[in-house]
DNA sequence: TTAGTATGCTTAACCGTTTAAGCAATTTTT
DNA sequence: AAAAATTGCTTAAACGGTTAAGCATACTAA
């Protein structure tokens, strides 16, 4: 158990002081006018001892990390663990590091986790915001924190924030479902304003008035995020028991994976008596009986764009912000009535 | 954007040394004879000036960052993003961050990872090694880092681990489709010696000698991890078209995905054709037509415990290693062809 | 020659904490 | 009343790096 070799470890050995060491390990020799021989000795030394720079030292010397802080809802839901996975390659990429926290969309949760990471000094925040978050961030931004929103946003914010045109894609499922013939069209969402839900639940009515269909407030049925299962399936009653619709729109796959649950207990054949539509992917999309048609977003975009605008406003090269859309298209199989 | 204020701030702010305000701060006004009203008003100071420790420099004079470093094969999956879950909440009670790596099941990655989070100091490791890393553990060991193995481990090593008995978990799986009837049993494996891997098949063939049966090798198919999905659906093909057995055992659930899908493709009827069972969870399980038994992992008791064991030798207050066996149980449902 | 410049290195301050050691002033003990 | 102990604070070094500034010595140019 060999206590850890320091800069000054490696200088005494050879001699020198610990300036020329650092000098040489960070490739500043041009700069420093550091000898060619006496940079070779160094190299070498560092390599024999087996150097390796400390980097909580280095950190605070410099006042920064190469930690970005990544807080969403829930890592364990394969939505925001498929976008860490893409962030944690796009951060190493660039020498950062990926520290995680869930907020289960609660903002005392969130708030909890900014003051924790930001006492570690992660050099930046990439956030799916929780409910009324706003100045939270607005925190962060006054206090010129780098940080950027992925899947929701507050769009009286000034703020970097990566995400798919949900009022659209929304749309676009809806009016699917619309011209194969569907006239009753319920949706299952959650009961939060956030920009996406908002978007998507506005999308989903904009594409009923758009195909001529009033809307009816029972159909739009929503579930807290807290309590999924047991919400959904007492709410679901209301429209499947008796069967007053003829689709159903699922926010989210949480919500579809639940919700479908409930239509396989009572019975209801998708897509003959209710044809299905449901946002992002699942594995059981595959694997139910009618596979079900959903919206993909495509998750590597979104992290991949998240680290880019996130270091590059790291890196001042960016001044004003920049919201990045990412594309969203229907996958369409079985499940929404027709192909 | 104001500067963050430090301890000096306050103690200037009062007039009295960093070092008083230092011991105030970390409750040790009693060791350190702090007058009570002078203990009072720099509570008050560092409250009215909202001052927020600096973790790093503390890290940096602590040589301890209270921090832990999760490798998995991949945080993207849904077995190991729900243990990160329950890693990154135990962590917090303990005021422990967690920060993360995918290996994707290859030593150097890993190897990597382990040196860019040395370099941060993180306290600890929880890992879930590749194969062939055993070296890299007994490295860790052998410089007193705390670390913990879980799903995996090496056993010629003394290292804590936590992990299913996955022989005997294996065991009941085949047996219950013997139990079933099924006599021509074939298992879908990883083509790896990872413990976990080996004791599944070896739970596999001793579970089939058990019940007489002669055990055939081509029943054995193996993939390799990074390419799941062509080899899976190749490699099944010599089992499955024309159908040489009666039941199938997935020793993961994303080779159980794969597979299914090569399943379906084939036009093959579970339970009736092929009787099956997997290995972990999979919200696609509860979709397939034949609701698919399979081995369930407690993995919140395999975070729990990890996080508990790697916190303990921390602490020291474990000297000799343990390894925990977190318990395994089938959850029976059609597929495997009875209940 | 002599100033001017380039070269190769060292010194020392600093980042924000922690904590052992020291020093008065006050209180207690004898 | 003197010695000893206690109380309440300050000083200063340390953690392991970075980097501006300084200082010889050697080289170049006039």
């Amino acid at each position: 158990m060999e206590k850890k070799v320091s800069l000054k470890d490696v200088a005494k050995h050879i001699g020198v002081s610990a300036a020329l060491v650092s000098y040489v390990m960070n490739g500043k020799e041009k700069e420093a006018r550091v000898g060619l021989d006496m940079a070779k000795k160094i190299k070498a030394a560092a390599a024999e001892l087996n150097y390796q720079p400390n980097l909580i030292a280095k950190s605070l010397k410099m006042g920064t990390t190469r930690t970005i802080g990544l807080i969403v809802a829930d890592i364990s839901n394969p939505f925001f663990s498929s976008i860490a996975r893409i962030v944690e390659d796009e951060a190493k990429k660039q020498g950062y590091v990926v520290i995680f926290g869930s907020s289960d969309e609660n903002a005392e949760k969130q708030s909890d986790l900014i003051d924790v990471f930001s006492t570690r000094l992660v050099d930046a925040f990439i956030i799916a915001p929780a409910a009324n978050t706003a100045p939270q961030i607005q925190n962060l931004i006054s206090r010129a924190v780098p940080v950027v929103l992925i899947d929701r946003f507050f769009s009286w914010l000034n703020v970097d924030c990566v995400h798919i045109d949900n009022y659209n894609a929304s749309g676009k499922a809806v009016e699917r479902l619309i011209r194969n013939g569907r006239k009753k069209i319920g949706m299952l969402a959650y009961d939060t304003a956030q920009s996406h839900m908002e978007e998507r639940k506005l999308g989903y009515k904009a594409a009923l008035k758009e195909g001529n269909i009033r809307f009816k407030k029972e159909w739009l049925v929503e579930a807290s995020y807290q309590h999924i299962n047991e919400e959904v399936t007492e709410k679901l009653q209301h429209l499947l028991n008796p069967l007053t619709i003829d689709a159903l729109f699922f926010a989210t796959n949480s919500l579809a994976v639940a919700g479908l649950k409930a239509i396989n207990k009572m019975g209801i054949k998708v897509p003959e008596q209710l044809a299905v539509i449901s946002f992002d992917e699942s594995d059981a999309f595959d694997f139910f009986y009618s596979p079900v048609t959903y919206v993909s977003q495509s998750l590597t975009d979104i992290g991949k764009e998240a680290v880019k605008l996130v270091l590059n406003r790291l890196n001042n090269k960016i001044k004003k912000n920049s919201s990045v859309i990412v594309e969203a298209k229907l996958v369409v199989r079985e499940s929404c009535g027709s192909r």
